[in-house]
DNA sequence: CTGTTAGCGCGTTCAT
DNA sequence: ATGAACGCGCTAACAG
């Protein structure tokens, strides 16, 4: 029952601890014949290295999250799950930090990532903008040795290691076949909402949208396309113009934030519960549509995920432990109200 | 940057390591005196105890998993979970193994409890059979003090610790959400499959699929309701007979296990892609049936959520430590053919 | 090439 | 009530 220890593999092997430890961690300088002995002892007692003790005293490394500032609930969201990583912290003798920018400016982003304190820092993980300054900035940080991960948005073109969230695209292409399918095989008109097409993952939710009606819904047909700055005031406005030329639109997709606005603007038409609506992010106010029945599905990313696998992913990074691609996926999940956590 | 360690305390609070010690975990023979410098000192440097060192020689620990054995697909994945657990394991300074038993029978599980090495068995968990023997074999390990947790499939009114898995209802009630939104507001008939309603999730699941219908989605039927023993076999000839008295059956709901004979069923019947199919786990075989277009859309529990929530639970309740509830909740998923992992 | 020694941070005696 | 000392399993530095 006790722990198979070096020690017992050791003396199994009628060899010194320290020799095994080579043999085990492939330094230089063992001789091939107890290195065989070695082997021969530590599978006969099914020796088990605990990854434990062997960090005792394992150097305190940081990470820091760069998120946007400002009020969006779902970045609000990520931040508080970095606070979560706590557990972990403990165990892996690392510290996670959070630092907030502001969200549409490229040049303080950058300059946030270049004025990051460098001592004991071992990665960065941000919600990137594609814009030429972020990416130079990335690319000085992965010069000076530290990986970069994007988070829930890309920097193709960077030196960003990886890229921690959703597949957009496949995101979209999920609220389309909902959106079709909702319609029970009858033909509809549906628009969609975005917050702002510049932003990249929008632009991708949208074409997996329009490209799974074409393929498999043929008389769901898309009438319109507004901008909302994921804005609340900006989208009501958009979707009462929408609803004005549309007064009995069957669906709607919302790509981006502001979602409140236009669940305001089709209960004041009358239409909430009769126009179908299908956002992203389980956000408290998207919850609440859900249950009131103003809204019918969302789509959403889990934010606890993307921050503790970026935590991973950086981590695995900085230690050169290979990344088991397959379990860093993030998932798209689907929340009716029938199911929702 | 350096970890705040034990010893700087001390040394900060003028006082040895061991009092410290003493403060920090509350046992007996504290001076109130030097207790309050302690605290103010730890407050002051921030100290955060590391849970890795504290357990460099921890106790090894075994934890079991029985599982039914067979060739239910869904079950093989949770076992290969319990395998995957490996990296924590490590970590834990725990073992966890799995045990598998005969499906059904409920004397040979309850026997398999009853003989398990109890050398070091610090929790056991369970997929459940509602049955007398076994739930008195759980009180058993209770009585011995061997937290029992129950696994997917749960057992009120025994003494097991804590259940982990989907709420049933609620997974059907997201079947049936989704098969009502899905007739796009028309007038449908559709039929229940299920693997055997002596199976307590299953009762669940069909119950809450035809709540919600009844309570939004007035028109549309569930016309009948079949059990196929979770058998391929024995499942397509239900289908065949279930489709000969409705020839243009809308939709089926699949409680249990045995798809791919529905499937079957559907595609000799010129009905594939037609009579909508929502069915339970994300196995090989119902994967292949979304990609295919034969089904519409899968309610899945995560197997690797659910063996590490478990293992997390087992671990809190072997050392006393709380339980984050809102943690250990499993999601209920919804996969389409678009988001698909 | 190999063994010995000295820690790592914490829990646990055992004296004081 | 308190502190010094040892041990946990492992790594790193230094001798041989």
């Amino acid at each position: 029952m006790a722990r198979v220890t070096l020690k017992d593999v050791a003396e199994a092997a009628g060899v010194s601890i320290a020799t095994v430890d080579r043999v085990l961690n492939g330094r230089a300088g063992n001789a091939s014949r107890s290195a065989v002995r070695v082997q021969e002892a530590i599978n006969r007692l099914g020796y088990a290295p605990s990854a434990l003790s062997a960090r005792v005293d394992a150097a305190r490394r940081r990470f820091v999250f760069v998120l946007p500032s400002g009020e969006n609930p779902f970045m609000s969201s990520l931040s508080e799950a970095v606070g979560s990583l706590s557990d972990w912290m403990t165990l892996e003798g690392a510290v996670y930090e959070t630092v907030r920018v502001d969200v549409f400016d490229g040049a303080a982003l950058a300059a946030a990532l270049d004025g990051l304190e460098r001592d004991g820092l071992a990665g960065v993980a941000l919600v990137a903008l594609d814009h030429p300054m972020v990416r130079e900035a990335v690319n000085h940080l992965h010069a000076a040795g530290i990986p970069v991960v994007t988070l829930v948005s890309d920097l193709p073109g960077s030196r960003r290691a990886r890229y921690v969230g959703i597949d957009n695209i496949a995101a979209g292409r999920t609220a389309g076949a909902l959106m079709g399918r909702f319609m029970g095989g009858q033909g509809a008109e549906v628009a969609i909402v975005g917050g702002s097409f510049d932003l990249r993952d929008h632009v991708e939710r949208q074409l997996g949208f329009k490209r799974v009606l074409a393929e498999e819904f043929g008389n769901v047909r898309v009438v319109d396309v507004r901008e909302g700055r994921d804005d609340r005031e900006t989208t009501r406005r958009a979707v009462e113009a929408l609803l004005a030329r549309h007064p009995d639109l069957a669906g709607i997709y919302s790509v981006g934030a502001g979602n409140a606005g236009i669940v305001e603007a089709l209960k004041a038409n009358g239409r909430a519960g009769k126009t179908l609506l299908i956002a992203h992010e389980l956000t408290a106010e998207n919850r609440a549509a859900l249950l009131a029945g103003a809204m019918q599905a969302v789509i959403n990313q889990d934010c606890g995920h993307e921050i503790r696998s970026a935590a991973r992913v950086m981590r695995a990074l900085a230690s050169g432990t290979p990344i088991v691609a397959e379990q860093e996926r993030i998932r798209i999940d689907v929340f009716l109200r029938e199911n929702l956590p």
